[in-house]
DNA sequence: AAAGACTCCAACCGCCCTGGC
DNA sequence: CGCCAGGGCGGTTGGAGTCTT
């Protein structure tokens, strides 16, 4: 792997690298961070740039304390999805990864502190069991090819984050065109759809949530843990209303 | 007032995945 | 098929700011 270059700048930022940064960006687009320390004047490695831009230049980054809806958000979806910091971010409008796992770090995972702010989640401090299904191929010509795509050009990003949800082991597509062909079949079982493999593993697994989780958000934990497929469909499109 | 302890978060590090060749 | 570069991610760290004694 390649680390950021001997001789480049490292540490905080200043305003006029900001600056710059910024200028670059909105002159050139997001991407090909590569380029973005030359093209921007900065003495800066790509991943620093990328890093900055991500989690404090952007615009629309949200700034100050998580609001009690979000954390609560934050509890449910890390309950489900484990340390996925990104995805968990994505459904958290304008907080970014980085924001999301400090947050975790140093208030929710701090026990003591939890247990005073949200006494009724005292059993979610421990290890989480997060969602793994294992590896599954991905085939084209499935039935749901022709289900997705006007979804998967328009939101791109949220699509991608849907067939996260199953947690890592899932090999993800990484092009809008392989994305609408996504529901991974490994034989002949087109019939066998994608979230119905992924909730048999989580029945097969025990990966359950805490009945009080269960109980108070059926739009959400309840859909998985019941099966329920189009819940969790429904769950997971509210973005694109 | 000062020093040590603690908190928080921006930034870095190292790894994985993917696509191009 | 293997290698390489780029993008992206989660884990960890460093240091500035705040609190406590």
């Amino acid at each position: 792997m390649e680390s950021c270059l001997v001789g480049l700048r490292k540490g905080a930022w200043t305003s006029e690298e900001d600056d710059l940064l910024r200028k670059c960006i909105h002159k050139y687009g997001e991407g090909k961070w590569h380029q973005v320390p030359l093209k921007a004047g900065l003495n800066r490695c790509r991943k620093s740039c990328r890093l900055r831009w991500l989690n404090y230049l952007k615009p629309n980054i949200k700034r100050g304390e998580f609001a009690e809806d979000e954390v609560d958000l934050i509890l449910r979806l890390h309950k489900l999805l484990g340390n996925r910091w990104s995805l968990i971010a994505g459904r958290i409008p304008g907080r970014t990864a980085n924001d999301v796992k400090n947050y975790w770090n140093t208030r929710v995972r701090k026990t003591n502190h939890h247990l005073r702010n949200y006494p009724h989640e005292t059993k979610s401090i421990h290890k989480v069991k997060a969602i793994k299904p294992q590896p599954q191929a991905f085939k084209n010509n499935n039935k749901y090819s022709q289900e997705i795509p006007t979804i998967a050009k328009t939101q791109e990003n949220v699509v991608e984050k849907r067939l996260c949800i199953g947690e890592n082991h899932l090999k993800l597509p990484t092009t809008t065109t392989t994305m609408m062909c996504s529901i991974p079949t490994d034989d002949n079982d087109d019939d066998i759809t994608w979230w119905q493999r992924l909730l048999a593993e989580i029945e097969t697994e025990e990966v359950l949530f805490d009945k009080e989780i269960q109980s108070d958000d059926a739009g959400f934990s309840s859909g998985v843990l019941g099966h329920d497929v189009d819940q969790v469909w429904s769950f997971l499109n509210d973005d694109l209303d």
